[in-house]
DNA sequence: CTGAAAGCGCTTACAG
DNA sequence: CTGAAAGCGCTTACAG
């Protein structure tokens, strides 16, 4: 079914029909009338090739991850996929899955395809090389930060979600606060630190065992890490964990060693992992990376930018606090 | 950049440069070589626009999901995009998130953007209103059946993976085997619970019980029915649980009873889900679903459709048993 | 072997 | 208000 068909059976031109259907003023009401039922009758639907063709844009945007199997990619994407749809933009999904001539590959493919914009997927708010020069069309960076000033990137805040989470065990008059978390190499585990230590100093408490028990993101090394807390330090009441297996493990270990959560020692995890948080027993107090919103935002960006008014720099949204019971529930209201 | 920009710089009609570009024969090797060689300075890249709309063919497939949130649909979609980003083809990825209306919709703008084909991903291998109808190209559906014996269904098998379960606990000289499983409202419930019981039937053994024990999909679930099975049931030596989640759950529970898993109660999950199964206590013996495998499946089925070969009715991708410490390691070698 | 012409489906000045 | 014509970037018969 091409316009063609509508005209004809509207029985007036493809001029006047595209005019019809396109709102343009500049047609008679019964003739427009005409040629929306027809266009109707036959379930016409406009060839997007044919219109992109001509206007220079698809109302298509490309997403490049470079893990998408990994953890955070997904929620990102789905935060995207969900703010375009809204505005009536599709996604074409590439993984580059690491690989830098794959991703080199892709962004040749998307722009052949003539996208209207770029959204770049990182795993970790960690740095990433620019891949801005290659594409003459907008592009948002997001979960990643882009090694370009020049560029917009859009990273959670870790150092934020961390200090939520300190401010929340202060405030529960936990005084003997431990930390265990992934390894050091990650930004994500070092910007946490920072943000547990401010709250620590602004309270006037020093960390149990003065430095953070850098480890891996498994509940494996969460019970191996808890164990040995709870030997060396007996009077510890609380441990931030740097992610929520990390955390799961803890309260597991801890609950072997005969001390009750939270009523001895308090846990909050990091990532809002939902499947994991919430079944975990207690189920965990943790920050939200609130990346699906991450995914939106990124897509607000680019929209302005395609707009016109296009930002740079970084910006870094807040975390989320989730309390649950790791930490002993709110009062009911 | 445009082909007549290369065809200009080569000093050729737009015509030869179009067939130089194409490898078809009819040129001369030297004037290839100068359009050849255009093309690369001016990093041209053809516009798949234009291309899409004389051929009819984008080289793009619709990917549908209802739920994309969900566990499943996205290991499949990574499968998918894999195997097509191999062919040179891009995904459109539509969420349509259990709403009629918004698949409707989706469906249109898909084809308003001329996808070559549609993968239809489910989030269980039940049963799902056929679409095809409204769709003029070709169709598959994936984890999630079509009404419709005429369409092309890649399910996984769930009756297989419970076989390849049980047989591995009565290889091991289990003998009083309970089951904990999800709502039987699910289909994979079901059929998981049929693969079970025959096997038990052929090796002249019955379900610990008489029943499955049905709830929910939960670690919670799981530790509440191990424990009511290790006291109602003191000689019970095998669990095979619905899903990894149960399973994780069970062996806490078990372990809290003091016994002793694999020594004394084998365990087997089901979804090889990884952080889950992998990092529990002790890790899990599991069924996978191969769900990326499915995700490919689909893709290697919708390019046989477009090639003209569409197939039609329900195959069956084998499911693959996974096996670590909570059912006993296999014997070094 | 090369290129002028027609055409894919649509939109948009421009005449009338 | 309506429609013939040009054109978006490309490909493909068809002449030459």
């Amino acid at each position: 079914m091409t316009l063609t068909d509508v005209a004809r059976l509207a029985g007036v031109s493809v001029a006047t029909a595209s005019k019809a259907l396109n709102a343009r003023g500049e047609v008679a009401p019964d003739t427009r009338l005409r040629v929306l039922q027809a266009a109707n009758q036959l379930s016409f639907q406009p060839n997007v090739l044919a219109r992109g063709l001509i206007s220079g844009r698809t109302r298509t945007i490309g997403l490049l991850t470079d893990e998408l199997g990994g953890r955070f990619a997904f929620p990102i994407l789905l935060g995207a996929e969900n703010a375009l749809g809204n505005e009536q933009m599709s996604v074409l999904l590439c993984d580059a899955r690491g690989d830098a001539i794959r991703r080199q590959h892709y962004i040749r493919t998307l722009l052949a395809r003539q996208v209207d914009g770029f959204i770049i997927v990182g795993d970790s708010n960690d740095l990433r090389p620019s891949i801005s020069r290659d594409i003459p069309v907008p592009v948002v960076y997001v979960y990643g930060q882009s090694t370009d000033p020049n560029d917009l990137s859009v990273l959670a805040d870790d150092e934020g979600g961390a200090r939520l989470a300190t401010e929340h065990l202060v405030g529960l008059r936990r005084r003997r606060i431990a930390h265990i978390t992934g390894p050091q190499s990650y930004r994500a585990a070092r910007d946490r630190v920072t943000g547990l230590l401010a709250v620590l100093a602004e309270s006037g408490l020093s960390l149990v065992g003065g430095e953070p028990l850098y480890g891996e993101w498994s509940q494996r090394w969460g019970r191996h890490a808890a164990r040995m807390l709870v030997t060396a330090h007996r009077d510890i009441d609380a441990i931030f964990c740097g992610n929520d297996q990390i955390a799961a493990g803890a309260a597991q270990a801890l609950l072997e060693h005969g001390r009750r959560v939270p009523d001895d020692i308090a846990i909050v995890g990091y990532d809002n992992w939902e499947d994991m948080a919430a079944d975990c027993r207690p189920p965990l107090t943790t920050v939200d990376l609130d990346l699906q919103r991450l995914g939106s935002t990124a897509v607000t960006h680019l929209f302005a930018a395609l707009d016109g008014s296009p930002a740079s720099g970084v910006i870094r949204q807040p975390c989320r606090l989730v309390v649950r019971e790791s930490t002993g529930l709110l009062p009911a209201h």
